[in-house]
DNA sequence: ATTAGTGGTGTTTTT
DNA sequence: CACCACTAAT
């Protein structure tokens, strides 16, 4: 029987959880337990052994690499064609059945996927528009709010109205949904509340794809939301086995909406107690797993779970700390030149930080080592501006109506239409209620303008029309050279890796294949009357792979940034490190104010999830583990005084081990010297201060608070105070009659 | 119409 | 510091 090969080399729990009989499941897995290899081996298993076609899973991620990981796991598995199961994203998943439904879920067949700064766009073009005061309703809380609440399956009739900001917010969230509506738009979040809303609506839609899905499988329950959890609910029928994957302690993302509720919830409402626990640790050395199992108890609200391992106790942690982030960096460096003359490779190597800005400094220091690094986080390919004004030529080839797509590139490159021409393309848009193509096709303006809004409306209706007759890496190819962005960046200093990176575009529509996210075969199986929408294959026509490309533009916003070489340092930040393993782990800037980071001081639960951030970053580890903080930082153009983080101290002294670096040896000898003698006189910095991050204290005027900074040092030492009564304030210390409470 | 310069502001993590 | 929105000058 070939089915004892997949499950060979299983451990007892693992092997439960892969033949567990049909019904619903709770996996508990532990970092570094074998998740996806449970996850892909049931889906296998599965399959295999007859109990369910290809057709009848559903998997779902989190992220689009954890999908194509997933299917290329399953593949190597069995030899059959992956290509009837549904695994992406939920954003990805939404997508695909709305596309699918687009008629019964109310949307044009080409509709436009937004990205948070499309978003931000359009809700900034809305206040505008409006009138708005910004000062009162900025464009960032109102993408909030309509995020929030989407994502709490509330439209806007649904939201109560407290007070007389949150009624006119409900009414910008209102005005918000309209312009998308009118523009075919959909955002983010919109995705999954629309599909959600097509699957409860539409009995005989889900009463179709929950007979079909008799497995529905989810990796990284703990980040799921509300609303994918409600989702989830609608999708699964009578006899539907929902398998969920999850770690509790690894919930890093409830400020975008997760909810480790879900977990709670999902075992009285689907697993009724069928739980199991994965919890031997195949990745770190004992150590790296002692200190992540000490650090974590501290959580109060957790499943409960104790990770193991049989590998040995390993090396201890190192601890360095540095004058500043400068010596911070310096340090890593030369740990990781030791780390490499022993043999490691650069890629087994990882530098992880709480915030992206934290990269600089890092970046600076490896460059001059000559050290090859390969940055996660930042710019992507598909947010780059060039990208997004490519994009946006095609977006209007595929849907003219696209004001934002309009917005964006009508002047670029500058072709003589200003604002003044604007604001009156605008003006007629809004009094006849269509888009700015629409009022550009009446040939509204006059003279110079009005002979360079001609030019454009031919040159997309142009390009429109070669699309029909073109592939899509030509259709792109076309836009690139007739737009004329490529003289447009020609002119510029930098211009040089746009324009490359505008050829990268042609060979990215190139290697794009629409089955791959919209399967070609799904409609003949899926013949539901209700979309006879569905256009054949010969029928589906450029503008159809053209939708299908944006989409994917937006869905997957592509490589953080191009390889530095093939064996390059890996920086990132822990949110993007979860899921991966590294030989060796560096996590620096361990400050308080940073990590954790101040923001989360002042909600209770926060520090409990900055403490799950680092239960994650420090199970990434395999064998070495060098956490680091600096005295001094650079944030925000200011010299910012921290104390080394809590976390530090949550740890288990006889784990750790104190290390110096070159750069300490230096100290008592000149110019650090200098800095270390002026450093002990300030106040701040020293740990034996009062005024440290936490602090309460009390203030004759304005009554207790807690301290949620300390800025700058010597005579003009501020620290900033969470007022109990009246907010945030900042106090010069030499000035401020402040009291430890 | 376009561009350069200015000042004010806000900064976590991201599918 | 870095990004923006707005103003002033070409």
């Amino acid at each position: 029987m070939i089915s004892s090969n997949i499950l060979t080399g299983l451990n007892p729990q693992q092997l439960e959880a892969v033949t567990l009989p049909h019904g619903c499941a709770l996996i508990l897995a532990g970092a570094g337990s074998g998740k996806t290899r449970v996850l892909t081996t049931r889906i296998a298993w599965l399959i295999q052994t007859g109990q369910v076609g290809p057709y009848g899973i559903l998997a779902v991620t989190f992220t689009n690499k954890a999908a194509r990981e997933m299917l290329t796991r399953v593949a190597a598995m069995l030899p059959i064609n992956t290509r009837g199961m549904w695994v992406g994203t939920f954003h990805g998943l939404c997508n695909r059945m709305l596309r699918i439904h687009h008629r019964d879920a109310g949307l044009p067949q080409a509709f436009q996927i937004l990205d948070s700064q499309d978003q931000m766009a359009v809700i900034k073009r809305l206040l505008k528009s409006l009138d708005v005061d910004e000062e009162r309703y900025s464009p960032r809380d109102l993408q909030y709010f309509v995020n929030a609440n989407k994502e709490a399956g509330k439209r806007p009739s649904a939201v109560e109205a407290g007070d007389e900001w949150s009624r006119r917010m409900i009414q910008l969230y209102a005005e918000y949904d309209q312009q998308c509506n009118r523009e075919g738009a959909v955002d983010f979040a919109e995705l999954l509340l629309r599909c959600y809303e097509l699957l409860s609506r539409n009995e005989t839609l889900r009463a179709h794809y929950q007979q079909r899905f008799a497995h529905i499988l989810v990796d990284e329950f703990q980040d799921t939301n509300r609303l994918q959890y409600r989702w989830l609910q609608l999708l699964a029928g009578a006899n539907s086995a929902m398998f969920a994957v999850g770690d509790d302690d690894q919930s890093i993302y409830t400020f975008r909406g997760a909810s480790p509720q879900n977990m709670f919830d999902f075992e009285r409402d689907f697993a009724r107690g069928k739980v199991i626990k994965l919890e031997q640790n195949y990745r770190s050395q004992g150590n790296i797993l002692d200190a992540a199992n000490a650090l974590i108890s501290r959580n109060s609200k957790r499943l409960g779970k104790k990770l193991w391992t049989q590998a040995g106790e390993g090396s201890p942690l190192s601890v360095h700390e540095a004058l500043t982030d400068v010596d911070e960096a310096a340090f890593i460096v030369e740990r990781i030149q030791g780390l490499r003359s022993e043999g490691t490779r650069p890629s087994e190597i990882a530098v992880l930080y709480r915030a992206n800005a934290q990269s600089r400094v890092l970046e600076h220091a490896l460059f001059n080592a000559g050290l090859p690094y390969r940055v996660y986080g930042g710019l992507r390919f598909f947010e780059r501006q060039e990208i997004k004004h490519a994009l946006a030529y095609l977006r209007l080839v595929a849907n003219p109506e696209d004001d934002g797509a309009f917005l964006r590139v009508i002047n670029i490159p500058a072709r003589g239409i200003g604002s003044r021409s604007l604001e009156q393309l605008q003006e007629i848009s809004r009094l006849r209620g269509v888009s700015l193509w629409q009022a550009a096709c009446s040939k509204p303006l006059s003279g110079k303008a009005a002979q360079a809004l001609a030019a454009f409306v031919q040159l997309i209706e142009e390009l429109a029309r070669d699309c029909r007759e073109l592939s899509l890496p030509e259709i792109a190819e076309r836009v690139i050279a007739r737009s004329g962005l490529k003289e447009y960046y020609a002119g510029d200093k930098d211009g040089r890796d746009r324009i490359e990176n505008l050829e990268e575009l042609i060979n990215a529509a190139a290697g794009f294949d629409p089955d791959e996210s919209l399967l070609r075969s799904e409609q003949a199986v899926n013949g539901l009357g209700s979309d006879a929408e569905a256009p054949l294959p010969s029928e589906r026509d450029a503008n159809f792979i053209l939708s299908a490309f944006l989409a994917h533009a937006a869905l997957e916003a592509g490589e953080h940034q191009a390889a530095a070489g093939a064996d390059a340092l890996q920086l990132m930040t822990v949110h993007a490190a979860k899921g991966l393993e590294f030989q060796a782990v560096f996590i620096s800037g361990l400050e308080e104010g940073l990590f954790p980071h101040e923001n989360s001081l002042t909600e209770g639960a926060g520090v409990e999830e900055e403490r799950r951030l680092m239960y994650v970053a420090i199970t990434r580890a395999r064998r070495h583990l060098c956490l680091s903080h600096a005295q001094t930082r650079m944030l925000h153009g200011q010299t910012r005084y921290n104390i080394p983080s809590r976390f530090l101290d949550e740890l288990p002294a006889r784990l750790i081990r104190r290390v110096g670096g070159r750069a300490a040896a230096r100290l008592g000898t000149g110019e650090h010297a200098a800095t270390a003698v002026a450093l002990s006189t300030y106040a701040a910095p020293s740990p034996a201060s009062p005024w440290r991050i936490g602090q309460d204290v009390v203030h004759p005027k304005f009554g207790p608070g807690v301290i949620v900074s300390v800025l700058g040092g010597g005579d003009d030492a501020r620290v900033e105070v969470n007022f109990r009564q009246v907010g945030r304030k900042e106090l010069v210390l030499a000035y401020a009659r402040l009291t430890p409470a």
